[in-house]
DNA sequence: CGTTTGCTTGAATTCTGTCAAAGCAGGTGG
DNA sequence: CCACCTGCTTTGACAGAATTCAAGCAAACG
C-alpha cells in the first residue's frame, strides 16, 4: 500500500488507523468495477492499472468521462455518498489492482479520523477545480486543441487507452480523431 | 441573514458562532465582485440578486461558467483556497446583496466549527456532482437540448440573464441561440 | 433625443458527425 | 504456428451543425 503513503499526507500513526479499512482487489481487463444502475458500495484507490468511467446515452453511445491510473481515486460519488443508483459504469482497461474501502468503513473513518476527513476535503476540492477546468476547455477549445491538451497533460493515456475512448473523452467521434491525427502528422 | 438559516442545516447555537464571520455587501448591476487576475480574499453567499462567473479566452471572447442566484455560493475556489490568482471574473447581473466571508474567518471556522466544516464538505460534494452532470450534458446533448434543459432547470434565469450570456453558458454563439429560439417558436 | 447595447437574420464558411468500405491489428482455437 | 475472427483504426465522400460576418432593428439609457 505504498501509494496511499506516498502522498505523504498522513503520519505513521494515522496510517495505522486508516489502512486496515482497505482491502486489496484485482480486476481483469474489461472487467467492471461497478455497473450503471447498481448501488456503489465501495470506492477505489488505484494502485496499478487503468480504469475508465463511462455512460451510455439515450442513443446507446458510450461516453468516457474519466480515466484513472496509478494514484487516482475512482468511484461513483453520487451513488456511494447519496445511496442512489450509479449513473456511470467503471471498467478496467488493463489488469488493475486497487485498494477498496466500503461505505461503512468510509463513514467510520470520516467520523473518527480527522486527518482522513481533511484528506477527503482536499480530494474533493481538487476534483472540483479539475472538473471546472475541463468544462472551460470544452467551451474554449476546438476538438484539435483538446486533443493536444490531452497529449500534454496525460501522455501516458495515449498508449494505454484505445483511440475510441480517447475520442469520446474529448467529445468527438473516433473517425474525426483519426482525421485530426492524420492532419497533424502531415503538417509536422 | 435568513437564507443561511433557511438551509436549516445549523442549530441556533452553531449559527451564533458562524454568522458573526459574515459581512453584508452590495453590488450594483455590472459591478465586479472579483476580477480575473486578482487574489480572491472572500467568498459570497447570495442573498438577493444574480451573479455570473465568466472567463475571457485567448481570442477575447467571454464564456459564462456559472450563474448564482438567491441561496447560491459564489467564489473562486482556486484563488480563495490555494491563494493563486483568479482565472475567472465574477459580475453582478442585477443589483445584488451578498454575505461575504473573508479567508481568515473562513479558515478559522473550518478549524474550530465542526458543523461548518461538514456543511462545506456537503457543499463541495454537491458542486462536484452538479459539475459532473454538466460535463455529461455537454457530451450527450445537442445545443438545442442543452437549451431546453436550461429552460427546465433554471427557468428563472431566462428572464433575468441576457441571451448572450445564456448562449455562452450552454456553449454556443448568441446568433445560434437566436436560430434555436426562432425554430422552436415556429415548430410549436 | 442620440447613443449604446443587445437581439435577430441571412449567406458564406468552417467544423464535426455520419456512413460505408477497407485495412490492420490482436486474440483464439485448431 | 497458422488461419480465422473480431474489433479497432483509417479513409473519403457527404450531410448537418455551429460559427462568422455584416447588416438592420429594437430596446434601454443617459
Amino acid at each position: 500500500m505504498k501509494h496511499l503513503l506516498s502522498y505523504d499526507f498522513f503520519t505513521e500513526k494515522e496510517l495505522e488507523r486508516i489502512l486496515p479499512s482497505f482491502n486489496q482487489k484485482s480486476f481483469k481487463k474489461k472487467e467492471l468495477l461497478l455497473q450503471e444502475g447498481t448501488l456503489s458500495q465501495e470506492v477505489y484507490f488505484i494502485h496499478r492499472g487503468c480504469v475508465r468511467s463511462f455512460l451510455v446515452d439515450y442513443e446507446g453511445k458510450e461516453h468516457s468521462i474519466l480515466f484513472g491510473t496509478e494514484g487516482y481515486w475512482m468511484g461513483d460519488l453520487q451513488s456511494f455518498i447519496n445511496g442512489s443508483l450509479a449513473s456511470y459504469s467503471y471498467q478496467a482497461i488493463e489488469p488493475t489492482e486497487v485498494f477498496a474501502i466500503k461505505k461503512t468503513d468510509w463513514d467510520q473513518l470520516m467520523d473518527e479520523e480527522a486527518s482522513f476527513q481533511k484528506y477527503v476535503g482536499i480530494l474533493f476540492r481538487n476534483a472540483l477545480i479539475t472538473q471546472q477546468e475541463r468544462i472551460v476547455e470544452l467551451f474554449t477549445l476546438s476538438a484539435e486543441e483538446r486533443y493536444e491538451k490531452l497529449e500534454k497533460s496525460r501522455r501516458d493515456l495515449l498508449k494505454r487507452v484505445p483511440q475510441k475512448h480517447l475520442a469520446s473523452y474529448i467529445g468527438i467521434t473516433p473517425e474525426f480523431l483519426s482525421q485530426i491525427r492524420k492532419k497533424r502528422t502531415e503538417t509536422e
